[in-house]
Parts: C-alpha cells; structure tokens; sequence
RNA sequence: GAGCCUGUAGCUCAGUGGUAGAGCAUCCGACUUUUAAUCGGACGGCCGUGGGUUCGACCCCCACCGGGCUCACCA
C-alpha cells in the first residue's frame, strides 16, 4: 500500500492486483487461493515451490486490499490408480487395485485407512513443516458428501458444450470414447473410461456400458457415484467453490485453456491464473519424480536452510531454472543480502525477504559472513566439526557462536555437511616425497612429545605455529614455503591453506598426529 | 503441429525507458614468521541480428537467426 505505484510491481503484487481487481468486477469481498495435487506422488519440491508462490501471493493480496482470504489445498485423491509407484510396498497388493480411488485402496505403508489418506496426510505433514496456512480439500470428501453435487448437475445440463471443447483437442482413438464424466463401476469400484451412451438431466444420470461383460448401467453423478476427467473436473471445481487463483506449471497450459473455456460454459469467468516455468536438471531437462533427476527437497535442506530454498522459488517464477546442486550457495547468500537490505528498503515489497518472512524480519535473520565463503572455509580447513569454522569465524567477528548467531550457526552447520559430502570426497592427498615424509614424521613425533611447550608465543596457536616453522628448517625444504606446501597438500588435500598453527590448535594435537599418521600410512 | 522460456564479460547469471552489473576465472597488490578464508584494484561487453516506436531502447513492438523445454496418452 505505501508502495510507489508508478514503479513495477513485484511480481507477487503484480498477481493480487489482477485478483483485486477480478474481486471488484465480481462483487467478491474475499478471495479463495487453490493449490491442486496429483493423486499419486509423494511432495516434493516442485509442490513446496507451487505453494509458498501462492502464500506469497496470497499474503501480497490481504497486505493491498485488506480483505480476507483462505488458501485450499485440494488432493485429487479420488482419481483412479494408473499404476503401481515405484517407490511404495506392498507392489503385489496394489496391483489388484489399479484403476481403483485412492481412497478406496488399502495403505500400501499399513498406517491409514486408504492410499489416498495415507498421501493427503504426507502432503499436509509436509506443507506444515514449512510453516504454510492452509485448509486441505479431499476430492472423495466433497464429492461423496453431495457438496459437488449441483455443479455436477449442472455439469450434466451442460455435458454437449464441454464434449465440444474437449473433442477438438483429443486423438481420434480417444475421441470416440471421451466423456467429462466418469462413472465409477457399481460392482468393481474402478473409476471407468467408457462411453456415455445417454444423458438424463432430469434424473441426474447417465447411461453406459460395461466393455467386459455387455451389461448395460445407469450412474447417477452426484455423491460420489461417478466423479471427472481431469479437464472437467478442474473446471467444475472452479466452478463450484469459486476459485479466484490458481498456479501452475508450463506443462499444463492446454488444461487451463479448456478448464477455462468449460468454466465459461458452465457460466462463471474462470479463476486469475499463473503459468510458470519449470525446473532443469543440470543439463536442462525437466526434473521429474519419476526419472529422480535434478535436487529432493531433503538434499537442498541437507545443505542448506529452507529461506535459500524459499529465496530460488521466488526470483522470477515465469522464467525456466535449473535445479541443481551448484545454485545453493548462491540462492543462499542471496537470501541472505536480502535480508540484510530489507531493514533499510525503500520499497521492502521489492524484497524477497519481506515476501519470504511475511512482511515480519525475525530476529538474527541473516548473516554477518557469507555462505560462499563459508563453504570455501570450510574447505580450506577441511572443517569436520562446528567448533573449527567457529575458531576461525571469531577472527572476524570476535565472540561469535551459536548463540549470538543463530542463523550464522545454521550456516555453519550446512557448510560442514556439503563440504562431508562433496569437498573432501573430492580432495586429491598427495604422496608426500622422502624429505617431507621426515619431516611429517618428525612433526609428529615433536608434537605428540609436546615440544610446542618449548617454543614461545602468547597463545597456544602461536606455539604449535613456531613448532612447525622449526620443524621445517630441520629438514632441507627450500625454499620453505614448500614445507608449508606439503603440509596443505599432504595432509588437507589443497593448494593452499590456513595457518597450520592455528590450524591444530582448533583441530587438535592428538588428531593431527592421526592426521599425519594416515597421510604417510597412504603414501 | 501448437505453445512457453531463453540469447548480456572467458564461465554462471542479475538488471532498469536515461553513464552496462555481480560471483567465479585471470592478472596486480595488501595482510601473513615465505602459508588460507579475507580485503583492495585491474582486465574484460556492438546486451543474438535487422527494422520500428521514442528526445533517448539492453529494456517496449515486429521480423529473423540460434539454444532449450512443454503439450499433443493420463493427470
């Protein structure tokens, strides 16, 4: 509201300008946000991606009219099983329920009363870790309560016009068989793809034909008796709960267009819509469940928070991004510039970081120290614990810890398991020559007689450094930089390196030794 | 066949109708007991091509060329 109308909108206000603005053509004094979900797979971090979008529209949209608004989260889950997932027990038991609801089909994991629950319960477990509001919808529940049933009357009324939309875009095979509505068998329970022989407004009904047995059936459409194709059934729930906004992906452009094109016939002006992109793998193509390319949403968290996830889904939503491991780091200290501006932002709506909190900056948000250089710390150190990047942070930001940095100590702890899990896997230890085996071999020795006390310096880091400079010139390194050399590449697996003095004293005498020992133990 | 995205520094990408930006890479320098993260500086771009609108276009419009994806079975 205090934002400067005459500059670009974010995007998020961008999108509540059209919903207002579809809100006062209608009449409308709220708003209803929906997030839709395929039946069959598990969240991942395209479905987080959709939502926290929406939120952030959502929240844009109360933060410029002021009006109230709810977000639902809708599961598909009386859609019928096409095949058995790959990543799921009990593969033998499903089988005999293919082309059955989901909510009609045992928990493949034992834990609800159907598959469909048991997904509903993932997605909303799910969506509730990240902290989303959020009613679920359960396609079964509205359709089995008659809570559908006067769309799908008038569904029925207007069952020609949407054949005719629908028709055009179908192969011929399909086009002969199409019907928007889905009886679902009596005797069977499968969500059955026949022809519709007879309509009957009148008694809210249709006619078809069982292929297997020639049995001839009539289906009422309401209560859960028969339920949508796809296209219809999206239509028809924008029609009956009034949908002001929906999202979704590139790949669904077709669907919004019939959707919307049945919608109209149905009377009611489709919902404020949203295309965006999707994402890459590493080499451009589409991630997808199945083939298990590009990043889980459990890798991203792995190394990294969840703000430098939320920071990757909001910049530029209609434009297609790789989704790889490389773009967490800069996705992170993104996120964290952002917010460090946002206290002093002219226009804070411009701020991913205002979206991604809710207007609300908590408290230690944001990092005095990069991610990025975190990372290569972390490397440099070879950091296997909290306490060594800490011992090294504090000679930048001296009494820094995990209590007075909180979010800095997320960091910490996300740098050390990517440089675990794809640094150190990587270093290339070099086979120490005769001469630098003496003198690790010495150094050793020297450090576990604990000769450091010998030498002078103020702090214990001093000690160890003045150890190892001695040792060095024992041995005929020239010149002696590539002592040092031999230490970073022999023992740390990198060109160059930190301090070594320092280095042990936050590493540890004892486990340095080991250090030295594997390294001439590998050489 | 239809639709969508995309082309900006060597690489990966930001960007705004008004003097082209970052990170990485490269080079120089500072700090350091000849050693790191770091810090300072330099180098580097007909903003794909050609038109148009405009006082002014990397940005808006059109065409073309190149790169890529998606949908054309199901959802």
């Amino acid at each position: 509201m205090s934002e400067n109308t005459t500059s670009p909108l974010s995007w998020p206000f961008r999108e509540a300008e059209r919903i207002a603005e579809r809100l006062k053509q209608k009449g409308k004094d709220h708003a209803l946000f929906e997030t839709g979900y395929g039946p069959s797979g598990l969240p991942h971090i395209g479905t987080f991606g959709e939502v926290a979008r929406t939120s952030w529209v959502r929240k844009a949209f109360t933060d410029l009219t002021g009006l109230p608004s709810r977000l639902l989260a809708f599961s598909d889950d009386m859609d019928g099983l096409r095949k058995v997932p790959d990543n799921v027990p009990n593969k033998e038991m499903l089988r005999e329920f293919i082309g059955k609801p989901l909510t009609k089909i045992p928990d493949p994991f034992g834990k609800f009363a159907s598959f469909g629950e048991h997904n509903n319960n993932m997605l909303q477990d799910f969506l509730r870790s990240f902290g989303f509001e959020f009613e679920f919808a359960s396609a079964s529940d509205y359709y089995t309560s008659g809570r559908f049933d006067d769309a799908l009357l008038h569904v029925l009324r207007h069952h020609d016009d949407i054949v005719n939309i629908i028709l055009p875009t179908l192969g011929p095979e399909r086009r002969a068989t199409y019907s928007p509505i889905l009886p679902i068998h009596p005797r069977t329970g499968i969500v059955m793809q026949v022809p519709i022989e007879q309509v009957d407004v009148a008694s809210g009904t249709v006619f078809w034909t069982d292929p297997d047995d020639g049995l001839k059936y009539e289906t009422a459409v309401t209560g859960g008796s028969a339920k949508l194709q796809w296209k219809a059934d999206w239509a028809m729930r924008w029609y009956a709960l009034d949908v002001d906004y929906e999202m979704s992906g590139k790949d669904l452009i077709d669907s919004v267009k019939l959707s919307s094109s049945i919608v109209r016939a149905l009377g009611k002006e489709p919902p404020v819509t949203l295309t965006y992109e999707l994402f890459l793998d590493e080499k451009g193509q589409k991630i997808s469940k199945s083939k298990g390319n590009g990043l889980s949403i459990d890798q991203w968290l792995t190394y990294a928070p969840k703000e430098s996830l939320s920071q990757f889904m909001y910049h530029a939503p209609q434009r297609a991004k790789k989704l790889f491991f490389d773009v967490i780091p800069r996705a992170t200290d993104d996120y964290i510039a952002a917010a460090t501006s946002l206290p002093t932002a002219e226009k804070p709506h411009d701020n991913p970081a205002w979206h991604i909190h809710g207007g609300v900056l908590p408290e230690h948000a944001g990092s005095p120290v990069g991610f990025g250089m975190l990372l290569n710390l972390a490397s440099v150190i070879n950091a296997d614990s909290p306490e060594m990047l800490w011992g090294f942070i504090r000679a930048y930001i001296p009494g820094a810890d995990a209590d007075s940095y909180p979010f800095l100590a997320k960091l910490v702890h996300h740098a050390i398991a990517y440089n675990r899990d794809f640094v150190a896997p990587a270093k290339k230890f070099r086979a120490p020559t005769e001469v630098e085996r003496a003198g690790l071999t010495d150094l050793a020795q020297s450090l576990t007689a604990g000769e450091q006390g010998q030498f002078p310096g103020e702090t214990p880091a001093e000690k160890l450094q003045n150890l190892v400079y001695a040792v060095g010139k024992r041995h005929p390194f020239a010149p002696l930089k590539s002592w040092f050399d031999c230490l970073y590449q022999v023992l740390l697996g990198t060109l160059e390196g930190p301090r070594f003095g320092g280095f042990i004293a936050l590493y540890g005498v004892e486990r340095t030794v080991t250090l030295i020992e594997t390294a001439l133990a590998r050489g």
